[in-house]
RNA sequence: GGGGUCGUCGUCUAGUUUGGACUAGGAUACCAGCCUGGGGCGCUGGCGAUCCGGGGUUCAAAUCCCCGCGACCCCA
């Protein structure tokens, strides 16, 4: 019996970018030849992915009073200019409608990059009394932005999915403690892909235009750049303001109410696909592939009738437990050449069939991840199913969050972490006085990004240092890296 | 924001420097058939490219020039 030790990542970690826009297109999950510029096409088994992702965030999200609505894609003008810096932030990202059919029109709509400045005219009728607060809703849309720099595929794209959740409340705390609700939304969610991250409050020049403040989730690529793949923004009152909604409290008077919202793109799904993929393709962790089990027959000569008809029967058991199975029963093709097609795709768990294990009444079970093998009686092979599906996805999180903290350095040396940056190590945390000049110069120098300071609550004890920069108490610890 | 490289069957690629021998070659994928079958088997045959689009130079353009579209890389 052949046997291969794990997939290497050789391709996956040193042409990471050649490597997602190869795997993307064979494993089928997007053709992005679409003839504008960061626009690509969701194929169906990349759709079917993206879908079962959406439901899990749609569960979250329920579960803790958000409801789902759809709003309209257009803004007018009028609008996104209400709140000063939110207009500042975006306009020129945008793409402008500016006629319809052959004449121009009088107020020109953008295709919306976000969502803030739809809900803005609509919360002002709908908020009258504190009794309708909060008001917690999300939407599934997708958005638009005119990126002019390289586009690529699911990580920038021009049009792009976006999950994105607005509450309003009536006091500051309520809102303050909505973005802690969103923060461990966001960790269940990531948590159920097993993606690792950091979480880290964006500096001042770089928080979500027209916010008090941003909190992001980055997670790190293998070429050491990391990605932010979800962010939740306390909007204190500037929308409302800016929209005029307010609610009449108990006592008669009125006040503006506080706003959070936050937001995961198609990149949450990219991050699953980056985090576990391997030289042969995508691993997939089995809450979301589209096929958790694919079931080949081995047929040999004679025995092909037997194999090919106990591996339909066993495929439709597993079916009926509640397994997303199904059988390979091409007939052109060997086995060997299976195997690849469907670890490329990443599905979860391979069972093979064949007159060996028949004549035991067993089958072959192999692991995607570690493409470890195993036998098992066929009386015995849901519960082993599900026992092996669990254990692969608290495996692969806990694989995710190794990889993450190795690629985790803390220095307080400045050349240090200049080199670290320059070997593109990862994620680089240093003592920061939180001066944003500091902070700013420290960007140049080190030519790399902010990500902001550690918001994990592990992260919140003091720290007693000096800052790498300017030598004063340091405050914090201060992330930065190379990003995409 | 600045600089650079590139675009040839579905995919990867040869040919471009030095215009003519290109009826554009190969691999892979795909289709048909045979043979196989516990890690991409083999064989036979077949389908498949107005050389990204437009314009120009020339007796002659995949090849040279200009514009556009698209992709990739580097620097700030």
């Amino acid at each position: 019996m052949s046997r291969l030790a794990k997939v290497s990542r050789e391709k996956w970690s040193k042409q990471f970018g050649e490597w997602f826009r190869e795997t993307l297109i064979s494993a089928e999950i997007m053709d992005y030849r679409y003839p504008i510029k960061g626009c690509g096409v969701w194929l169906p088994y990349g759709f079917q992915i993206r879908r079962n992702v959406f439901q899990i965030i749609r569960d979250i999200l329920d579960a803790t009073g958000h409801k789902e609505a759809l709003f309209p894609l257009l803004i007018p003008e009028t609008s996104l200019e209400k709140e000063a810096e939110h207009v500042r932030g975006f306009e020129a990202q945008c793409f402008w409608v500016t006629q319809g059919g052959q004449k121009p029109l009088k107020i020109k709509y953008a295709l919306r990059p976000t969502s803030e400045t739809i809900l803005g005219p609509m919360l002002h009728l709908w908020i009258r009394a504190h009794t309708d607060l909060p008001l917690k809703l999300y939407q599934i849309v997708t958005v638009f932005r005119y990126e002019t720099k390289a586009t690529r595929p699911i990580l920038r794209m021009r049009e792009f999915d976006f999950k994105e959740a607005h509450t309003s409340h009536a006091t500051a705390e309520e809102a303050e403690a909505e973005v802690k609700e969103e923060i461990e939304n966001y960790k269940k969610f990531f948590d159920t892909l097993c993606v690792a991250y950091k979480i880290s409050r964006r500096p001042e020049w770089d928080k979500f235009a027209g916010a008090v403040y941003t909190i992001a989730f980055d997670m790190l690529c293998p070429d050491g750049r990391t990605l932010q793949i979800g962010t939740v923004h306390n909007l204190g009152q500037n929308f409302s303001k800016a929209f005029d909604v307010t609610y009449e409290k108990p006592d008669g008077t009125h006040e503006h109410v506080w706003q959070t919202c936050a937001g995961i793109s198609g990149r949450g799904i990219a991050s699953v696909l980056i985090t576990h993929g391997d030289d042969h393709g995508l691993v997939l962790p089995p809450k979301i592939a589209p096929t958790q089990i694919i079931v080949i027959p081995i047929p040999y000569k004679e025995k092909s009738e037997t194999v090919n008809k106990k591996a339909l029967e066993i495929t439709e058991k597993l079916e009926k437990a509640g397994f997303r199975a199904k059988t390979d029963t091409r007939e052109d093709i060997t086995p060997g050449a299976k195997y690849y097609h469907w670890e490329l795709r990443g599905v979860p768990i391979r069972i093979e069939i064949g007159p060996r294990d028949i004549e035991k009444n067993e089958v072959t079970i192999v692991r995607r991840d570690t493409l470890e093998r195993e036998t098992c009686k066929i009386e015995n092979l849901g519960n082993e199913l599900r026992v092996i599906m669990e254990k692969m996805a608290l495996e692969m999180r806990r694989e995710a969050w190794e990889w993450l903290e190795k690629h985790t350095y803390r220095t307080s040396n400045l050349e240090e972490a200049k080199q670290l940056i320059k070997e593109r190590a990862g994620i680089i945390e240093v003592p920061w006085c939180g001066a944003p000049g500091c902070g700013q110069e420290l960007e140049e120098i080190i030519d790399a990004r902010i990500l902001g300071t550690p918001e994990e609550e592990e992260t919140q004890q003091e720290i007693d240092d000096k800052c790498i920069l300017c030598n004063k108490t340091a405050k914090t610890l201060i992330r930065i890296a190379l990003t995409y």
